[in-house]
DNA sequence: ACTATTTGACCACT
DNA sequence: AGTGGTCAAATAGT
């Protein structure tokens, strides 16, 4: 039995952690208003409000961490769960070891685009958190069973907004090779705003954000047409390969085509948003016996 | 046919 | 007993 002074203690250490975890939510609010304005992320406000979801979420941590020690010894709980019943699953010991994991280092992160992180992962169950609002998933890395790869994460919507705002929370290192990068797609930078929203499982969304979501996919789709069409625009920015072979664009996604939420196309020198986190295609074109690399919003 | 996702069941933990 | 993490059968997608 606990001490009073023990249980007082630990009163305290849970409010304090309600407060950040408020302060969370309501950080994630802000991050979703700042993240519809036009010169957010370059903004000085962006890097503060990145700083502030930092400190909160690994305030959280530490106070969660030391959760078991400031509440004293562990509630012993006898857990004979009776009789298998006739339709019951039947698991096996290895299940059993594994049913509870224990994960060394977690790191949490707050982002628009969950799944855009550069890792692949295989999602394996979803469950309804109580006192949140949406969902919460549960990933783990695609190599997982091939290369005994530990890493995984939780995804956990935060607000009802459009972008909507998610904290991802990740759990140990990848140890499977796992390249950030395949072919010629590519996807970087988990941070920076992705505003097509495809990244976002739609399982994740609410209502109001699928509606946000498919006018942003039209959107998308419309910009992809628009691309296509004016390809010409890139050819002043075409650098001759000194191997005689095909004249390519620069291939660091600097000659891309993006619009912003008023569907005016601008160039990337005028674009607000790191092109880190823009995945792409790239094709390439041949016109008057010049060939031309030409890079792509995909096609939704 | 194969792979990925969904979803209800199971079970550890509190 | 309630909650959250994981499993695995069912289902969907390619």
């Amino acid at each position: 039995m606990a001490s009073p002074l023990k249980a007082t203690q630990a009163l305290k250490h849970n409010m304090a952690i309600k407060q950040i975890e408020k302060g969370c939510e309501l950080t994630a609010m802000l991050g979703a208003h700042l993240g519809i304005l036009k010169d957010a992320t370059d903004s000085p406000f962006w890097n503060i409000f990145e700083e502030i979801s930092h400190t909160f979420a690994l305030s959280r941590d530490i106070l969660t961490k030391s959760d078991q020690n400031l509440l004293g010894s562990k509630l012993v709980t006898s857990q004979a769960s009776g009789g298998a019943e006739i339709h019951k699953r039947k698991r096996d010991d290895k299940f059993k070891d594994s049913q509870r994991r224990r994960y060394n280092n977690k790191r949490t992160n707050f982002t628009t685009m969950p799944d855009h992180d550069g890792y692949q992962w295989r999602k394996y169950g979803q469950k309804n958190i109580l006192s949140k609002i949406h969902p919460r998933s549960y990933y783990r890395c695609t190599y997982h069973k091939d290369r005994s790869c530990m890493a995984a994460k939780q995804v956990q919507q935060c607000n009802d907004e459009y972008p909507p705002l998610f904290e991802v929370n990740y759990f140990e290192e990848h140890t499977c090779n796992n390249i950030p990068m395949s072919n010629s797609r590519f996807t970087l930078n988990e941070n920076i705003l992705d505003f097509s929203g495809k990244s976002i499982p739609e399982s994740n969304l609410s209502a109001n954000a699928m509606g946000c979501r498919r006018q942003a996919d039209e959107d998308a789709a419309l910009v992809s047409c628009l691309t296509n069409v004016i390809t010409g625009s890139y050819n002043s920015r075409m650098s001759e390969r000194s191997d005689g072979g095909p004249k390519a664009l620069n291939t660091s996604i600097e000659s891309s085509l993006l619009i912003d939420d008023d569907k005016t196309l601008l160039r990337e020198d005028e674009f607000p948003v790191d092109h880190g986190s823009i995945t792409m295609d790239l094709e390439w074109l041949e016109q008057d016996n010049i060939q031309f690399l030409l890079e792509t919003l995909p096609p939704i």
